[in-house]
RNA sequence: GCAGGGGUACCCGAGUGGUCAAAGGGGCUGGGUUUAGGUCCCAGUGCGUAGUGCUUCGCAGGUUCGAAUCCUGCCCCCUGCACCA
């Protein structure tokens, strides 16, 4: 076959295309697969990242096809958001414009490598078909009190001009452009996602995410169980909450810390001599930058506020202070101060000579007073309670009881404290959805009726360099509105919403794309989205993010009578990183650009090595699809993706790894070729290979249905292929057989190369397209073990043959032209089968093995017996470091051995083969005993392990 | 510091009590096919040895008849969070 893969890939294309293949509807007589990527952002071009992650995702929904699946596998796009903005800024033009023309862009890339997409469900959120959905459930959201909006201080991006959410800030910078964010007061809408907190840790437990990805979600919600505990204002009616998660360490608090921009403070000392330095302290703490923040807070800085605080549980008096290294959004912003008991307390008594009391021993016992040299931070018996009945509590119990009294007092109660915050939905930039909301001077916030929907972006947008701010906001024709309650003047709501609304229910809309008048039909949802969605594929970026609001938004979705299930992905897998060689320095342990290769490091002038280091156009070390797809086809690139490293693991790119995937094709051409073209008879080897063809296809779907698709595609593209070569060599050549072969294999290439399948399967005559067809499953087949075993022992046989020779080689003076062969006679085989046998019975070989021997019968000829003792042991209990025969033989083996395999007659059979790969003119083959021991190989020789003598 | 994941031969990477000197691929070496590259096929790739032996899966111990695999301690790498009370 004249291999053209751009030809043939493009013509299946269109054939696929056209008939529809990969069109899906609810069918009941089918189970349902949903497998999904996680939709891209369009900004151009696909790149390689996106090619692994489709790869992905397109070997599996064909792999469920083959499997009988109804598969929806459905592709979106992400589209509004800040890079289109700007980029109409930057050249003119609309954004809508722009991620238009690149929506087709990379939606023609994907194409090109044949991602087996329903394309009829197509769709961009920024298209108002879309959005119009995302205001309606806004609405929902505010019907169901989920909405919110309040004055807050928020995190502010100066570069991208808008609020972030905490999701969005990562080490203080924002999340997209890398600039650190401010904390600035606004009013802003926020969607009260922590009404879930609970649901979303706990629901952890039952979902079949990668552990890491768990765990970044547990630690971001952060749920902390303790006290909120009251210490009234020594002269004030003023009482400063605090929460800790170590209310048995009450009695140890010497010192209560507020952050410095704590409201109480400037309560407390203003007016003071005092007042200066909280001041001074807040100031500084505002401005910080994050560099410093993490220098300057290594030392840990706090100021007297002139009063003191009161104990609830003891009446005692304690200083209180304002401390750089208290949270103001975490808890209250007020921490109580334990320092024999916190690290951090510790430290920050150390510094300002502050009391440190034990109130906690390590161990029974111990003494109470003795000093603590750091700060005990587990649990243990409670000690020097300076109030009945709490000396000698410890852990729990000592937290329920300190609990206990702090309510029956009033002065504090049991409480649950999250990490996470409600999410900042609105955004201060043009192209996102707009918020249904109208502000009228005399309802105050009034909700766009549904019925008025969709707020539209106007499309009659000037978007120029020099403007800052939101176009939106001066654009009267939107902004100017009548009111819907009153309808006396309005202004509309200018804010728009975070993107991440977007995705938090597409997956939902895809089951249901083209309604147009619901977000999507229960039912069809119900029915595709049971489970979750089957398998959901993406980066580990969106571990929180994404990945939390789309589990907040199906929970809000289902309470809301929406749909039925509440946890919206069954199984995520997190793509690995794609890394290419970059310029290194060990020196400097950093990565150049690849224009560096070959040069001297340029900051330290040390020559550069080379490492593999994360595709990224910093580096310029990306490969381009369009050129790869170009130069050896789709076909080639998709194998090798996905043979060259499981999805979860990271994996380099490599232009000689590419060009081995290519010639792989090529050999696997050629194999189907002869296979389609033998024209000889039967033989022996046709049930071995369709032995091998069950055992490959029962291996290949247990892994592919595992998502291990490197090895589904090392079974598929390369053992079917040694297999088949070995068939060939071995001098098969069954037309029927090897048609047999072809029904079955060429769907197992399908989901890595589906062209090339595609293309066989029509070669080979088959009625329909392959990629509508059904894979059966593998027939038992209860010989197929021994069938198997016997051909390996042809091949064991050959490879110890061959080591043997080259040790041979050495020890004859001339050459060497014919091997001898002895097979292990009767009574070895004869105990072979026995000592099997016994085993089956659950024989004792230890204890009752010597004594069985001895009353055997070749026992008592007294020349053998040394080797009967040696053969024995090592058919049964083995050596120290090798187990007994009957533990190691394959289940084949083991039935070779019980049906009494003629190893003389196989060999003899097979003699031609052997002689000719072992390299020797001729072999001669005799059991022992029935010729001369050549070479004293009668010893050696074993069941299945012949002695092999060269001549 | 806390949490999660890792460390396997020249490289990538499977393997989670015995069938393991350890799959598969890449690279490298040798041989064959090819009267041209290329493709393709076969073999080798820890050391030893006319065969059952020795050493090796981050380091050091331990459990076991037997450990890459289980346990303990340590070192190193990646990822995320971080004075979170």
């Amino acid at each position: 076959m004249n291999y053209d893969p751009q030809e043939i890939e493009a013509r299946w294309q269109r054939n696929w295309a056209l008939s529809g293949s990969f069109e899906v509807e609810i069918d009941s007589t089918k189970p349902k697969f949903y497998c999904l990527e996680m939709f891209p952002y369009p900004s151009g071009h696909m790149h390689m990242g996106h090619v692994r992650n489709y790869s992905i995702g397109d070997a599996m929904a064909r792999f469920q096809r083959l499997m009988g699946k109804n598969v929806l596998y459905p592709m979106g796009y992400d589209s509004f958001g800040m890079p289109a903005e700007n980029a109409a800024k930057k050249d003119g033009g609309h954004p809508h414009e722009v991620t238009h023309s690149n929506i087709s862009s990379i939606r023609s890339d994907q194409e090109r490598m044949g991602y087996s997409y329903d394309w009829r469900r197509f769709l961009a959120t920024s298209d108002v078909e879309y959005y119009r959905w995302n205001q309606e459930m806004f609405l929902i959201m505010n019907e169901r009190g989920l909405v919110e909006r309040r004055l807050a201080p928020v995190n502010w991006c100066t570069d991208c001009d808008t609020v972030l959410a905490n999701e969005q800030v990562k080490n203080n910078r924002c999340w997209r452009c890398g600039l650190e964010v401010v904390q600035r007061d606004m009013a802003q809408w926020f969607l009260r996602m922590t009404e879930y907190s609970d649901e979303l840790l706990d629901e952890l437990d039952h979902i079949s995410f990668p552990e890491n990805v768990k765990a970044m979600q547990r630690n971001w919600i952060g749920r902390s169980h303790g006290a909120h505990i009251n210490f009234q204002i020594s002269g004030s009616d003023s009482v400063i909450g605090a929460f800790t998660t170590r209310p048995d360490t009450i009695f140890g608090v010497t010192f209560v810390t507020l952050s410095p921009e704590h409201p109480l403070c400037e309560e407390i000392c203003e007016g003071t001599e005092w007042e200066d330095g909280w001041r001074e302290l807040r100031d500084e703490c505002a401005k910080m930058s994050e560099f410093e923040r993490i220098n300057l807070l290594k030392e840990k800085k706090g100021v007297f506020l002139g009063r003191m605080a009161v104990n609830p549980m003891n009446g005692e008096e304690v200083p209180i202070y304002a401390g750089n290294f208290v949270v103001a959004t975490y808890g209250t912003g007020a921490v109580m101060g334990v320092p024999g008991h916190d690290q951090r307390d510790f430290d920050f008594a150390k510094a300002y000579g502050l009391e440190i009391r034990r109130v906690l021993i390590q161990r029974e016992g111990e003494d109470p007073s003795s000093p603590l040299k750091d700060a005990f931070e587990g649990y243990g018996p409670m000690v020097n309670s300076s109030k009945d009945g709490f000396d000698g509590l410890s852990g729990d119990v000592a937290k329920s009881s300190v609990i206990e009294a702090l309510e029956s007092s009033g002065s504090g109660y049991g409480k649950v404290e999250y990490r996470l915050k409600d999410w900042l939905l609105s955004r201060q930039r043009f192209w996102g959805t707009p918020i249904p909301m109208v502000h009228c001077d005399s309802c105050g916030i009034v909700p766009v009726p549904r019925d008025d929907l969709p707020v539209r972006l106007p499309l009659d947008v000037v978007f120029s360099e020099e403007q800052s701010g939101n176009p939106l906001a001066s654009h009267p024709e939107f902004t100017e509105v009548a009111c819907p309650s009153c309808g006396g003047n309005a202004k509309r709501e200018t804010d728009t919403m975070d993107t991440f609304f977007d995705s938090s229910w597409y997956f939902m809309r895809f089951c249901d794309a083209g309604n147009d008048s619901l977000p999507y039909d229960r039912k069809k949802v119900d029915y595709w989205m049971d489970g979750g969605v089957d398998l959901y594929i993406g980066g580990i970026e969106h571990a929180v993010m994404h990945l939390l609001y789309a589990r907040f938004f199906t929970k809000f979705t289902r309470d809301s009578g929406l749909n039925s299930v509440g946890e919206p992905f069954g199984r995520l897998v997190c793509q690995g990183m794609l890394n290419a060689p970059a310029p290194y320095c060990e020196k400097c342990n950093s990565e150049y650009h690849v224009d560096n290769f070959g040069a001297d490091c340029p900051t330290c002038d040390s020559p550069l090595s080379s490492r593999s280091a994360k595709m990224s156009k910093s580096l310029g070390n990306t490969v381009s699809p369009e050129e790869m797809v170009s130069k050896y086809g789709a076909d080639t690139v998709r194998l090798f993706i996905l043979f060259g490293a499981n999805p979860e693991a990271g994996m380099d790119w490599s232009d000689s790894a590419l060009e081995a995937n290519n010639r792989q094709i090529y050999s696997i051409i050629d194999a189907v070729q002869q296979a389609l073209s033998v024209d000889g008879g039967p033989s022996e080897m046709d049930e071995w290979l369709m032995a091998k063809l069950r055992k490959n296809q029962t291996s290949w779907t247990r892994a592919m249905s595992n998502v291990s698709l490197r090895e589904g595609v090392m079974i598929s593209h390369f053992e079917m292929l040694t297999d088949w070569a070995w068939y060939i060599r071995r001098g098969g050549c069954d037309p029927i057989t090897a048609r047999k072969l072809l029904q079955v294999w060429i769907p197992m290439l399908a989901p890595a190369t589906p062209h090339l399948a595609e293309e066989f399967w029509h070669n080979f005559g088959a009625d329909g397209m392959l990629a509508e067809h059904i894979l059966a499953a593998a027939p038992d087949a209860p010989d197929s073990d021994s069938v198997m075993a016997r051909e390996e022992y042809i091949k064991e046989l050959i490879n110890s043959g061959r080591s043997l020779k080259s040790l041979a080689e050495r020890h004859s003076e001339g050459e060497i032209t014919r091997a001898v062969i002895q097979t292990a006679p009767e009574w070895k085989a004869e105990m072979a089968r026995e000592a099997i046998r016994l085993n089956l019975e659950g024989f004792d070989f230890k204890s009752h093995g010597q004594s069985h021997v001895q009353s055997l019968e070749v026992f008592q000829e007294e020349s053998k017996r040394g080797e009967v003792m040696q053969t024995w042991m090592a058919l049964t209990t083995g050596s120290k470091k090798k187990r007994g025969r009957i533990h190691s033989w394959s289940d084949g083996e083991k039935s070779l051995i019980s049906s009494g395999l003629d190893e003389t007659a196989v060999i003899k059979e097979n003699s031609e083969f052997i002689s000719s790969s072992l390299g020797v003119g001729s072999i001669e083959v005799y059991r022992v005993g029935h010729g001369e021991d050549v070479g004293g190989k009668a010893r050696i020789s074993f069941p299945l392990e012949p002695g092999i003598a060269f001549l």
